[in-house]
DNA sequence: CGTAACCGGAATATCATCATCCGCTAAGGA
DNA sequence: TCCTTAGCGGATGATGATATTCCGGTTACG
């Protein structure tokens, strides 16, 4: 493969994100293809279709969540300050990513090859961390991995639609729901 | 005005609110129609652009929210009880009436008549219960009236594409938030 | 019972997006 | 340096969805 070749690829994938983050997963391929400063031929040359390119997209960012959880459980002292850290990195870091990832892609990508074995892996290692966590006396008991994994997924779906008050804060208002997880909140 | 005109109206604007609910502030206008049991001819007849139809929506469930808050102010006992109460009032009763309110109408239908008026003096009945509820010393004193419109917004937004794990235990994560907001939590 | 207001939805106009195709460009090897 | 060919980009026609109009039929109300 030639050299610019395999460079528009990374871009149209990146673009892809970033588009379909604001404008949900049918945004129009003209503006992907744009946004990566690419002509639509070759998006569609590279990815016959929506669902291909999804797929990629799934592929490429599902990993890096992954890459970022581990990062988190590494540095961090314990299992709830890694969740919190975590947590708190997809606020800033990579809003795009997790759109991506979490909200839009698991409608169609999610027959990616390396995609559900990485996602089911990073899935078990959340819930590990979550475990521990709460035997850790630090995180409410009633709180679930998936719990979780929706809190993200809230946050992520269309950060073009959602409130400015949130969108501009990002990290206060996932801080302020992993306080409603902490073990120091009212159960009820 | 004919009995059955000001009935089909009524029905036009519920409609509206659920169809828009699930589908953004650009859903089909046939879609509404046919929800409201009428044909696209009364809708147009009724309301000449989709302006018209958001207008008359704000009016109508601004109106509804007002009103549940004041109710939630005069049956709970204390500010934070009945700040409490309104939240989680609106994760089960009117989720389209919400949506409608906050999060789909502000960007269209402002210019209503009675609309700034009501939405203004309902802020302002939200700003006076939050404040009696942090001096009660039960709710945490760095989050402002415009943090529990925002949390609403969030959950309002678009709930056909909110994810499933939130969308069918709202009143939950609402909870988690309102635990995160009270005096309880962890500041930081 | 008459009439005029009102209804429904078929028909048309409009528009945005998809997906293809082909002449041009330039990457990379000899 | 030059040649070959993978690769590029965007104009183009097809397609499908939505807005909006219009009129024959219906029904509320005096």
């Amino acid at each position: 493969m030639r050299a610019d070749a395999r460079r528009n690829l990374g871009k149209i994938v990146e673009a892809a994100a970033a588009v379909m983050a604001e404008r949900g997963p049918a945004a129009p391929m003209d503006l992907i293809a744009r946004r990566a400063g690419v002509g639509v031929g070759t998006l569609y040359r590279r990815f016959p279709d929506r669902a291909a390119l999804l797929a990629a997209m799934g592929e490429h960012y599902v990993h890096s969540l992954a890459e970022a959880l581990d990062r988190a459980a590494e540095r961090e002292p314990d299992a709830w300050s890694a969740l919190r850290a975590f947590v708190l990195w997809t606020g800033d870091a990579g809003r795009g990513a997790l759109a991506a990832a979490l909200a839009v892609l698991p409608e169609e990508a999610t027959a990616g090859p390396g995609f559900m074995e990485i996602r089911a892996r990073w899935l078990e290692r959340l819930a590990v961390l979550v475990r521990r966590a709460q035997a850790d006396g630090r995180m409410r008991a009633d709180v679930t991995a998936d719990d979780v994994v929706a809190l993200l997924n809230l946050f992520a779906c269309h950060p073009g639609s959602l409130p400015a008050h949130v969108a501009s804060r990002p990290a206060w208002f996932l801080g302020l729901m992993l306080d409603g997880m902490s073990a120091g909140a009212a159960p009820h």
